[in-house]
DNA sequence: AACTAGGCT
DNA sequence: GTATAAGCCTAGTTG
């Protein structure tokens, strides 16, 4: 290991002495890894102080709406609650799966799902399952979707604003996964939500400060382009370099129909399966995210190979690597080592498999993005801006920007994002701005 | 600490 | 016959 260039590179990366925790996380996890110097040195390390700028940035956020949130949502789950008690009979503790499953299997006699470790199982996809069977299914799947929001951020958040600076600070771990992905904790401003009505709400609350804007550079369907680009299929590469509606043409061909005639149905589909394919999906998987039966879902998986023999080959060919050195990589060497590739065991093997087929997809992608953040921090600091880097979200990139930079910054967004590596087919980005995150435009 | 559940890309 | 989609983080319950 070559430590003078490690120094040398730390010193031009970073002169800051907050960097020894987090050298000491690189040196002990992914650098015991081999394949990682050249990244080393060309990425984590100058990604260092952009991250440390990004977790001093921290987020502004409207506390007042939140707290708002909380009363009102409060409120509508004590009626919940009061109507829950009533269909079965008496109270009982609606947050614990195992009380739950037995007043739901045992006491009303619902017909019994599938089984966890120590019980029925209570998750969604079983409450989907029996709605309609019983009036009390309805209300708990609202109370549930209340109590996650609620409990995880919108009682949180505000509880946790650094009073010094106003805002929230998350850390970014650069060490924490597997892929080459970054994770957020503490709080995870990764996973904030959007889906949905109150989803929305609670995104709105993460705000511009005054005189700012936010701005978000997103990635369209990085994880498929870098698909495109790995596999080299022809269906795929020529999608992109057309600039098609990638899950519009997946379903034209695996439906066999002119793109005109695809139904939101049929797009829909080919959505889950264009995922899925990244996944390593199988045919029961594809049934389970949609309405389609098993044989039907079998058989688009099977079409869909058909048609795209170049991600077929290419999903063959990273298995076959990894089961002959052990690891596979992303495109710019970073690895992964898949200890379990060879197991005896089947369903171990699968799973190995499945990891192998992913990694050199996502962590490509994460190694596009890492470029990125340091390409354009790099040039917002030449140009001393105002604006700053403030949150990653995998294909994301959010900033606060002053009015006055607006324009600015979202042509260098647009400029840089998709040139930070050079791929078979297009990178494109959507720029948006807005007076906060659940409003975007 | 293990388990169940569920939020995001 | 069995399990079945990658990667994360956090909250609440239970023992």
């Amino acid at each position: 290991m070559d430590y003078v260039a490690i120094e040398s590179a730390a010193k031009y990366a970073c002169a800051d002495a907050d960097v020894t925790g987090r050298l000491a996380g690189l040196f002990e996890g992914e650098l015991r890894e081999q394949g990682l110097w050249q990244l080393f040195a060309e990425m984590e390390m100058p990604l260092i102080p952009v991250l440390l700028d990004m977790e001093r940035n921290g987020v502004a956020l409207n506390k007042e709406s939140l707290w708002a949130m909380s009363q009102t949502l409060g409120e509508r789950m004590k009626e919940l609650e009061d109507q829950i008690y009533d269909c079965a009979g008496h109270s009982f503790n609606i947050n614990s799966p195992k009380q739950l499953g037995s007043i739901l299997f045992e006491e009303i006699k619902l017909p019994g799902g599938r089984r966890t470790k120590s019980g029925y199982s209570t998750d969604a996809a079983v409450l989907e399952w029996l709605k309609g069977t019983h009036p009390v299914i309805e209300l708990l799947v609202e109370y549930r979707q209340l109590m996650k929001l609620k409990s995880t951020y919108i009682d949180v958040l505000p509880a946790i604003i650094n009073p010094k600076t106003g805002r929230v600070h998350t850390s970014f771990n650069q060490t924490g996964t597997s892929t080459g992905r970054l994770s957020s904790s503490d709080p995870n401003l990764q996973n904030i939500p959007i889906r949905g009505e109150l989803g929305q709400q609670v995104r709105k609350a993460f705000i511009a400060s005054d005189g700012f804007l936010l701005l978000s550079g997103d990635y369209s369907q990085i994880d498929l382009r870098v698909m495109a680009h790995l596999s080299q299929d022809a269906r795929l590469l020529d999608a992109f370099h057309n600039d098609e509606d990638i899950h519009t043409a997946t379903a034209s061909q695996v439906f066999d129909v002119p793109a005109a005639e695809v139904t939101p149905d049929m797009r829909r589909v080919a959505k889950t399966v264009n995922f899925g394919v990244i996944y390593g999906m199988s045919g029961y998987g594809l049934e389970q995210a949609t309405t389609l039966s098993r044989e039907e879902a079998s058989g688009f998986i099977n079409t869909y190979f058909e048609k795209h023999s170049g991600v077929k080959a290419y999903i063959e060919a990273t298995k076959s690597q990894a089961r002959d050195r052990g690891y596979v990589e992303t495109v710019l060497g970073r690895r992964r080592y898949i200890s379990e590739i060879n197991s005896s065991n089947g369903q171990v093997r699968a799973a190995a498999e499945r990891m192998a087929i992913n990694m050199p997809v996502q962590g490509t992608a994460a190694d596009i993005v890492k470029l990125a953040m340091i390409d354009i921090k790099r040039e917002m600091d030449r140009q001393g801006l105002k604006a700053k880097m403030i949150l990653q979200v995998h294909d994301e990139l959010v900033f606060e920007v002053p009015q006055e930079e607006l324009d600015l910054m979202k042509g260098l967004v647009a400029e840089m994002m998709p040139n930070a590596l050079r791929l078979s087919v297009p990178l494109t980005v959507e720029v948006k701005t807005g007076p906060n995150w659940g409003e975007l435009n």
